[in-house]
DNA sequence: TACTATATTTTGAAGAATCAAATGTCTAAT
DNA sequence: ATTAGACATTTGATTCTTCAAAATATAGTA
């Protein structure tokens, strides 16, 4: 029978917190694992263990838990229905940017391969879901690029935003009052880790402030 | 807590149950909302029994189960759901007809009021679904016309075919390759109750040849 | 090294939804 | 009025996912 939604949730989640990291061959702590579902510790070691049955994942006690290739195709394949559908739901229905997350967190689970397909080929196989988060291919294949942050990429430089890493619907909102958005050129006047904010000018030359956590969650690309 | 989608089956189960009939105040056997879900007896009468313990069905040990008017308007908007979604799928996806069925029986679960007004508002407000299944407004309330079906339309007449009353896959494949969907105009040549089937000749002059018990699944209007 | 703080696992229990099979009820025909 | 056969309910068990709280392991500090 097919994966339930719990556990396709929690290899989605499992993935995700591999990709957070630059290094291969993270291991993902339970803690963190709990927290980002929203469930206690308990339940994670529990449904990790079953996952680990099911050849899903590498589960090493005290140590956390790792995705096996099986895993791993088949979290890729969540995000791929979850990509698609954001992309589809604001595209096709005019959704709001911000709004789409939530509505996909549940799709996801319910959208057969034959309709993913369907909005896959209405949307002109796109690479790229609305947040510029990387859509898998059929297969759970997936190209991500290495982006820097507005922490880390050079000052005075025009860049174009290229991903934003942070799906909460808030601050989602505030991005796009301040138009910045995926494609959005800007660049980066000054960096204050004192004052925790960096200073970012728009190609229209307004400038806006943005906290340091925040910051992280913005990830560009050299321009051109 | 949002009604499960169990729940919401059981409700959606028992509301087209009391549907086929023309009388009001049916009671649904136990046995027969068991074989719509597909689930023994036994599983049937302890959910119906939660489900009067939550107020929204009237069960009658022994005699059967009807909804009161709260399990009748979540009903129908589980109806809704699914309705517009088959729509959707067909106009905007371009998905099949017969396909869209299966499909809409996941989505209806998962989409939210706000996606599911997008949809109406995109697909103008429809009055009913592909199938010519009415789809209730989003308070619940509900427009059935009482159709004739194949069986009991007059002879010989002109009539429009309304809608089909069978979700079954191969059935509604038959019908859109002898070109018999809704909005269609017909008329009956024949009934040979001996023979068990109906004649039905299509404005293209077409004839096609139909099992009675088919052809109840098949409403129609009067011509205009 | 011993200790403490933090993270993790274990244990026991719960609710939702299901099944198999035993038991009970109803109806209609003898 | 009895009873066979159909239908419905009950009982006991199972799977999945979760929690609370007790028990245990690990890592860092003194």
């Amino acid at each position: 029978m097919p994966p339930s939604s719990t556990v396709e949730n929690y290899l989605k989640a499992i993935y995700q917190a591999e990709m957070a990291h630059a290094e291969r061959d993270v291991l993902v702590p339970m803690g963190q694992l709990a927290t980002a579902l929203r469930v206690v510790p308990g339940t994670a070691t529990t449904m990790v263990k079953a996952l680990a049955d099911s050849g899903l994942v590498k589960y090493e006690p005290y140590a956390g838990v790792r995705l096996t290739a099986a895993g791993q195709k088949l979290a890729a394949l969540v995000l791929r229905r979850h990509r698609l559908i954001e992309l589809f739901l604001v595209k096709v229905l005019d959704m709001s940017w911000a709004e789409v997350h939530a509505e996909a967190e549940h799709l996801e689970h319910a959208a057969s391969d034959r309709l993913i397909d369907r909005i896959d080929a209405m949307l002109g196989r796109p690479a790229v879901d609305p947040h510029g988060d990387p859509i898998p291919d059929p297969d759970g294949a997936i190209v991500t690029p290495r982006y820097q942050s507005l922490l880390t990429c050079p000052l005075d430089t025009p860049v174009v935003l290229a991903r934003v890493i942070n799906q909460d619907t808030e601050f989602l909102r505030f991005l796009e009052n301040n138009e910045l958005t995926p494609g959005r050129s800007i660049r980066v006047e000054t960096r204050d880790v004192a004052a925790d904010h960096v200073m970012v000018r728009r190609t229209d030359d307004q400038p806006v402030m943005i906290g340091m956590r925040a910051a992280a969650k913005l990830l560009v690309a050299p321009c051109g």
